[in-house]
DNA sequence: TATCTGTTCTATATATTATAGAACTAATAA
DNA sequence: TTATTAGTTCTATAATATATAGAACAGATA
């Protein structure tokens, strides 16, 4: 589990930990039912404070994306496999995604690369029965 | 000039306001060239502190999409039908597009459901040439 | 001159972020 | 039992971010 943070970039510390790990379960390098580093080992790696990882790992937990137990310690709850989000959460979702997408088009960046853009980050996850056709 | 905000969101002020002008602007309402409420006016009209307008509208500025100006107030600098955006922004906002997606690919949205909700979004907004053709 | 607009400064209060240390709970291993 | 492991829960501190508030300034316009 490699996990590289940028200390003093913009993006909180916890909010990258959570970002980077939400992106190795949707590209199945951590599929459903597997551990993470605990949190103070996590935190030894990255020369943070456990509190910072731990911050992490509960938003994760909240998300639905974690079960964290006494000794079992973190392991991954659903993945790109598991059954459809939430409606609700579906909806948060894409306002995020309206917004991001947005952004590029006010920036002038044509459709065609922004759909394109799409289409490779969806190429790198790991769903169920994916067909790479083109 | 509609803007409807959140108070009590998780989302700061200042940033909803930049993300919604940012949407206005990607979907034609504002074209380069058109002129946003001055600072104070807008401030009064949301019920917030004319600071929390303008650090919006700062945002917006160091992000090129304003203009700002003594007595000309705000234009938009650039929309949909400008040129191409900086190679080093696109590289930036391609890195948050992944996390966003992989966000939906974790909780279990399927591939077909995410390539859609991003052609809905970019269906609304205003490209010079766009063909909408399915 | 007077007005409108963005800009800049100080100031205050609250919330967030990150670190730090200590103690606790539950499960496992020796 | 005893020790270890790992998450959980408290207090505490410092630095930064957020939001409000008021005042004053600078440039363009009527």
């Amino acid at each position: 589990m490699l996990l590289s943070i940028e200390p003093d970039g913009p993006v909180p510390i916890y909010q990258q930990i959570r970002d980077r790990i939400v992106e190795a379960i949707a590209r199945g390098r951590q599929p459903a039912g597997s551990a993470l580093p605990p949190i103070r080992q996590l935190a030894v790696d990255l020369g943070v404070n456990f509190h910072t990882v731990n911050k992490g790992y509960d938003l994760l937990r909240q998300e639905g994306l974690l079960r964290l137990g006494r000794k079992s310690g973190a392991v991954v709850r659903r993945d790109a496999g598991s059954g459809p989000p939430d409606p609700g959460w579906t909806q948060d979702w894409a306002a995020r995604l309206r917004t991001l997408l947005a952004e590029a088009a006010a920036q002038g960046m044509p459709a065609t690369d922004i759909v394109a853009e799409c289409e490779t980050a969806i190429a790198d996850f790991a769903f169920p029965a994916a067909a790479a056709e083109a």
